[in-house]
DNA sequence: TATGGTTGCCTTACGGCGTAAGACTACGAC
DNA sequence: GTCGTAGTCTTACGCCGTAAGGCAACCATA
């Protein structure tokens, strides 16, 4: 009999983006090798041909996420503004553009941090930002400091003390309220704190930490400090002090 | 015969203990039940005795490092000040201690960033913290808005993107500089940064990145961005713009 | 058209992981 | 002495990543 559905070839880029498509779905602890052949209806030692080994695979995962953001941010770049010096506010639109590539896959940002290597994608990406600091009159000194103090900002992200979403699991979101209230007494700032916050978010006890928010109030907090080292002298220091 | 030797009886704290020696030692990776187990001359099962499953033994590990960062930084802190009201030096002195003991525990970022829940301890660390910001003037809204945005810096360690340390794995430092090398000519800025941080720091590769600086640097722009927030007016908000 | 290498997928198997189930041992209370 | 009970060990299961090698289809060459 004539095999009329015979499978589509595999290849590097159909198990990566199946690898992604479960990452999106189950979370990244789903990516197992069996998991993505099974997907892809092949044995996982087929995977093999395609990718040297797992390390690859997440490798690969991490190129595509920065690849997304290089491509949307280059978009969302070119959309913006034809080409106006203005470095705060393209690094603003920058970090928020990768900021929304980041939501979407809320795995990544806790891969990005454990990978042991930095992607090729990731040095075309800072390259632009390095060429909007020097672009916009930041010493090479004071863009290195920029590019570490922005940190993982600039691809979107900030550290979040234990973020549920990281790992892709389930999180049990009454324990840790729980928790607090056992403490309560021993934590007098901090019950008042977050009544008061949870007072002016009048109910939705999950989002009275706005992430979005917070992660605007931060960048601007780096963005205006830059600003003003850019302003006090190119060459200031503060090692001292 | 009569059994001269008799094993020193296991306990949740030799337990952790022995997983913390393992982690600084061998990297968290090593820190596996069979592994833990076999340092305490003892079979994998026994440890689930004192620990419910792997995941609890994880948690102790974050409490034990929290616990360390809350007894040093008080010490540290009982010792500098007698209670002098100066929030931002007061900070400044916190964090940079609670980095001395995430520098003995490298492993530590990693797994706190990772895990699903807050340990308790680190709620006795951000009253701490947060008492330091109230009564430094702080409203709590925007104490609240402080905590997020200095958020892995007050336990000391800043969200290095792709952090060889952090997984305790072996690193392979040239193959950085290798792929920068090779991408060269599509990289200008990145190159040109690298090789004047390089001339001020002649040789010394491995090292033209001086950590401990760029995490100094970083806290000063956010205390500094924190103070002016604090002069202009506690209620001032910058959602807008 | 025959052939032999290459490519791509599959099968089997190994060692390591976390841990469920249950047996064995030692000890303290009655 | 007997009996619960707590602590340890044994065995085993189902995951994982992946090494080794078999097999079928294709494709350039003779």
């Amino acid at each position: 009999m004539s095999d009329g559905n015979a499978r589509a070839p595999l290849s590097r880029d159909r198990v990566l983006s199946a690898a992604l498509r479960i990452a999106d779905v189950d979370g990244l602890q789903a990516v197992t090798m069996r998991r993505v052949a099974a997907d892809l209806e092949v044995e996982a030692m087929s995977l093999y041909h395609h990718v040297r080994n797992k390390e690859e695979l997440l490798d690969g995962l991490v190129e595509s996420v920065v690849g997304e953001v290089l491509t949307e941010v280059g978009l969302a770049e070119a959309a913006a503004s034809p080409a106006s010096g203005d470095w705060h506010a393209s690094l603003r639109r920058r970090c928020l553009m990768a900021r929304t590539v980041m939501v979407r896959h809320s795995w990544a940002p806790g891969l990005i941090g454990s990978r042991p290597t930095i992607p090729a994608p990731l040095y075309l990406y800072f390259e632009e930002i390095l060429a909007v600091l020097i672009g916009g009159g930041f010493t090479y000194h004071l863009a290195h400091q920029a590019l570490h103090s922005l940190g993982s900002m600039a691809l979107g992200f900030a550290q979040e003390l234990f973020n549920p979403a990281d790992s892709g699991g389930q999180v049990d979101e009454g324990a840790a309220e729980a928790e607090l209230a056992a403490m309560a007494e021993r934590l007098p700032h901090l019950t008042t704190m977050v009544a008061a916050e949870l007072h002016d978010h009048d109910e939705d006890p999950l989002g009275w930490c706005d992430s979005q928010r917070e992660f605007e109030f931060t960048l601007d907090l780096l963005l205006d400090g830059l600003a003003r080292h850019l302003q006090t002298g190119p060459v200031r220091d503060r090692t001292e002090r």
